[in-house]
RNA sequence: GGGCCGGUAGUUCAGCGGUAGAAUACCCGACUUGCACUCGGGAGGUCGCGGGUUCAAAUCCCGCCCGGUCCA
């Protein structure tokens, strides 16, 4: 899509001089006030701000934020706190990127109205596709940032404000409160997209900076083709670590974000770098990109020109800085991700974590510090801590978490490079001199070693290892396979769209115990049927559908299958099927959902449960209720114990005991996530403008679509029945609650008397003997074993005896299923070894074939006998093949019926064999 | 969720269609004898689980489980 640019001709930026203009090197059109022939972005010019702040207002990040939050305030937006960096209210991010996705989708689609509007908040946010980037930018890069969002909202009968507004608020702000020059300012034109959004945009420059885009989010992507969308969107993303660095013109942004932790971080470090290192590298880091070798190594050449240095010392100076700017960064932003009780493991956000962490013992490893990562983690809970109150309630959470993790990490490294070890030795033992590119990629994809750290190594085998520059990309493009992702629709679906179907009347959430109900048919597709009111509960939210049965006139038809789309639920009849305006009366299976019911609220018990137990970091990471059993899988970073199980077990049945009362009510969005935080989306996400919660006391508050009982005391008993290991970081709890209990309880004793019966021991007994038993069975193998060995000794004399003499070979020819194949090698090679002359030849029936074996003693083998190439002509005989070599052969065939001439005809072969 | 690597003796691994092996630890013996070393012998395995192909599978194919790791 191009953008129109009439989309870009503002009133305001008539009315104020701006004029549209063409850079002549990125080419892209910028508004400005002044003439220039380069838009002021660097790379285009360079940072001309740096030790040269054009403002007259000197802030660091705090102090940018809370000027933001106030100025926006006091035009009207109403402050909002920030939403959580962990996005648990959508399922199509991970980590909240921008400030817009608290709103997305039900806000900026229309669905929901905005917590205020227009409002503004200060987001933190998260973004990885950078990473390699943080610390060589002078903090234009970082993985956790501040978004300041000014958002309005424009509905078609409510127009709050739009492009010029925004603009003209933009620009208030960097020129009267921050007292930049109205001239240095440049909008540049842009066309932002994302999320299946998209809109003009402009993005505001000073001295080579970008600080700020504005979006104005109007298209959304409808079958290939931007069309507009009904809510206009204002949303402005201002980067909060610029703007603090535009004004206090320092160096590196790291300066201005965090202040005193960057010099406590260089001397824990032992790190120092000049000023005028740094200061030269931030007017020109806006070429640094690590995507862009040649640029990058271009302007790392210019920076060391300027200072008198060759680009080696120059790097040798200003890498170790680089570093401890990715500390600060990473330090803080897994500060922020454990503080909302992610585990780190190896997916989703824990991935993210365990990434982070690695990446900050690495760098500190170089610099031996490791041993201090918790130390510099507590500095970022100390300093952010203040204004995330968040962060510093949980702060032993996010030490333990890290102190767990950094263990788990030294005892992988420590495992894996002894593999490493091994294997270099190996290539050094085949005469290579240098690593190649697979071992590198190897040690690094499936064992988690740097390149870095392999190099350590090779080095001390005296192995040359060349990382390649493109190492990580390569790596990255390996991975990356675009799969065209193609929602098929059900066609039912579309059907039920088209015809304009209503939501159904859900019966069940009025009152869960209704099992018995009228209503009428309202769409009839094949076997489904829709009604305008149903009891029947759909499959969702892990519980399984209800089943049951309706009736009209003397007629039935049996609900096995009740499913949600959108809002309708629809029935799977079987049997006959009522036509449509039919007056029915439903029957819910009372069991069934009973049944259900009791796992569904056990479920919320055991999770509160394990929350106690186990830590705040505890979330449901899945769930299903069945009828006979239920399991709920959380996050936990090791195994659950036997005790904790018990204890868990223990608090679930004391709230069960307790008998309390199950409170069910909706609430307006906003209002649920106030009152009970983000912690009620547990069951992941929860569309819709209004959320049902449930809550049981004070042990556990959940948002949840699910039937529920009415008090705790009926679920009766819950019991833990196994725990499983589902991945790293995710614990799985099996259990079973209310009659599933009681059959469970009930199956396991009748399986203890079974066994104590036809063992005829007293149950307390059954393990001693069981134990027994094994240990007999053992030695009865071993047994079996020397007794094979043995025989094949004691079977000498007899094969002796029963070789026939053919003309200076003997021939032992048996066919019979006495003995084993393994049975028969074993004789057979003892034997030829005494009688050397001797072609042993077995074959051994089995149902549908004949397995051949076959030796050749030293002698017979002189004599041109091969065991392989009789076995193979014995095999060809039965239709089938062998192999092996002179002195030992097997095979074997299908066709049984011809084992009868196979003694004849061997007898042939060998006389012919001599005859040669 | 996807990709890759791995699962064989107590341990570390080799074997990668045709009699399951090595090293190490273990047990016994010899030489010594303070220990170590050396030598000889022994014991130790449902080759992760389940299917399939084959006369024959640790080995090839498919599915699952477990461990590790990278990516989203």
């Amino acid at each position: 899509m191009a953008v129109d640019p009439k989309e870009f001709e503002l009133e305001y930026f008539k009315k104020n001089g701006f004029i549209r203009q063409k850079c002549k090197v990125c080419g892209t059109h910028f508004w400005s006030q002044r003439i220039s022939d380069v838009c002021g972005e660097s790379p285009c010019v360079e940072n001309t701000f740096i030790e040269n702040t054009p403002t007259t207002l000197h802030l660091d990040l705090n102090g940018v934020r809370e000027t933001f939050l106030n100025f926006f305030n006091k035009n009207g937006h109403t402050i909002i706190e920030p939403y959580p960096v962990v996005c648990r209210w959508r399922d199509d991010l991970l980590v909240t990127i921008a400030s817009i996705v608290d709103f997305q989708p039900y806000v900026t689609n229309g669905e929901l109205p905005p917590p205020a509007n227009p409002l503004v908040v200060s987001q933190p946010c998260l973004r990885f596709e950078d990473i390699d980037n943080v610390g060589v930018t002078s903090g234009r890069h970082l993985t956790i940032f501040e978004m300041g969002g000014a958002h309005a909202f424009n509905y078609p009968e409510k127009e709050v404000y739009w492009k010029d507004k925004t603009v003209e608020y933009h620009h208030e702000l960097i020129t009267k409160v921050f007292g930049v020059k109205s001239e240095k300012i440049s909008y540049k034109e842009h066309l932002w997209s994302g999320g299946g959004n998209a809109g003009p945009a402009v993005e505001a420059i000073v001295d080579g900076l970008e600080i700020s885009t504005l979006v104005f989010m109007c298209y959304k992507m409808e079958n290939g083709h931007w069309v507009p969308t009904i809510v206009r969107t204002v949303d402005t993303g201002y980067g909060l670590e610029r703007w603090a660095w535009l004004s206090l013109g320092t160096p590196t942004a790291f300066h201005a974000i965090f202040g005193p932790l960057l010099p406590k971080f260089m001397e824990i470090m032992g790190v120092e770098c000049e000023n005028r290192v740094l200061i030269e590298t931030g007017k020109l880091s806006g070429a640094l990109n690590v995507e862009n070798p040649n640029l990058s190594n271009q302007t790392r050449e210019k920076v060391a020109k300027r200072l008198g240095f060759s680009v080696e010392e120059y790097m040798r100076r200003i890498e170790p800085f680089e570093k401890v700017c990715t500390v600060l960064d990473h330090t803080k932003a897994l500060a922020f991700l454990l503080a909302e009780g992610v585990v780190p493991s190896n997916v989703k956000t824990g991935y993210l974590a365990r990434m982070l962490l690695r990446r900050i013992y690495r760098i500190l490893y170089e610099f031996k510090c490791e041993n201090q990562l918790l130390e510099l983690l507590g500095y970022q809970i100390d300093y952010w801590g203040k204004f995330f109150r968040n962060i510093e309630i949980s702060r032993n959470e996010i030490l333990k978490l890290a102190q767990i993790e950094v263990e788990k990490y030294k005892r992988t490294l420590e495992r894996e490079m002894e593999i490493l070890i091994k294997k270099l030795n190996n290539l050094r033992k085949e005469g290579k001199r240098e690593v190649p590119r697979e071992v590198i990629v190897e040690a690094y994809e499936s064992h988690g070693i740097h390149p870095m750290q392999l190099k350590e190594q090779a080095m001390k085998l005296g192995l040359i290892t060349n990382i390649p520059q493109d190492f990580f990309s390569s790596i990255i493009k390996m991975h990356t396979r675009k799969t065209a992702e193609i929602e098929e629709k059900d066609e039912l679906e579309t059907i039920l769209l088209e015809k304009k179907i209503p939501s159904t009347e859900k019966l069940f959430y009025e009152d869960p115990k209704l099992l018995q109900f009228k209503a009428k048919v309202i769409h009839v597709h094949n076997n489904y049927i829709v009604l305008d009111r149903t009891a029947f509960y759909a499959e969702s939210g892990g519980q399984l559908s209800d089943i049951g049965k309706i009736t009209w006139k003397d007629r039935e038809g049996v609900v096995k299958y009740v499913k949600k789309i959108g809002g309708i639920i629809v029935h799977e009849v079987e049997g006959a099927t009522p036509p449509l305006n039919t007056e029915i009366i439903g029957y819910v299976d009372k069991e069934r959902r009973e049944q259900l019911s009791i796992h569904h609220t056990a479920t919320h018990i055991i999770n509160g449960a394990a929350r106690k137990v186990l830590g705040e970091h505890v979330w449901q990471a899945g769930a299903q209720k069945d009828v006979k059993e239920a399991r709920l899988d959380i996050t936990h970073y090791t195994n659950i114990t036997e005790e904790e199980i018990k204890r868990i077990e223990e608090i679930a049945n004391e709230i069960v005991r307790k008998n309390i009362q199950v409170e069910i009510y909706t609430l307006p969005r906003l209002e649920a996530e106030k009152r009970y935080g983000y912690r009620l989306y547990q069951g992941g996400v929860v569309p819709g403008r209004e959320i049902r919660v449930i809550k049981i006391g004070d042990h556990d508050v959940e948002a949840c679509g699910g039937t529920h009982v009415l008090n705790t005391g009926e679920i009766g008993f819950i019991k833990v029945v196994k725990v499983e290991h589902i991945q790293d970081g995710v614990e799985r709890i099996v259990f079973v609650a209310g009659k599933a209990a009681l059959e469970k309880v009930q199956e396991a004793f009748g399986i203890l008397k079974d066994v104590s019966r036809k063992m005829q021991i007293p149950p307390e007994k059954i393990v001693e003997s069981v134990e027994k038993i094994i240990k007999e069975n053992e030695e009865i193998r071993r047994k079996i074993k020397k007794y094979s060995k043995r025989l094949s000794e004691y079977a000498l004399p007899y094969i002796k005896e029963k070789a026939e003499i053919l003309s200076g070979i003997r021939l032992y020819y048996v066919v019979n299923n006495d003995l084993d194949e393994s049975t028969h090698i074993e004789i057979g090679s003892t034997a030829i070894e005494e009688i050397q002359n001797l072609l042993y030849c077995a074959l051994i029936p089995l149902n549908n074939v004949v397995q051949v074996v076959v030796f050749s003693g030293k002698q017979a083998q002189e004599k041109g006998i091969s065991a392989k190439d009789v076995a193979n002509f014995v095999a060809k005989i039965l239709d089938g093949a062998a192999g092996g070599d002179k002195r030992f052969g097997r095979g074997g065939g299908k066709n049984i019926d011809k084992l009868n001439i196979i003694k004849d005809k061997l007898i042939e072969y060998l006389k012919d064999k001599r005859c040669e």
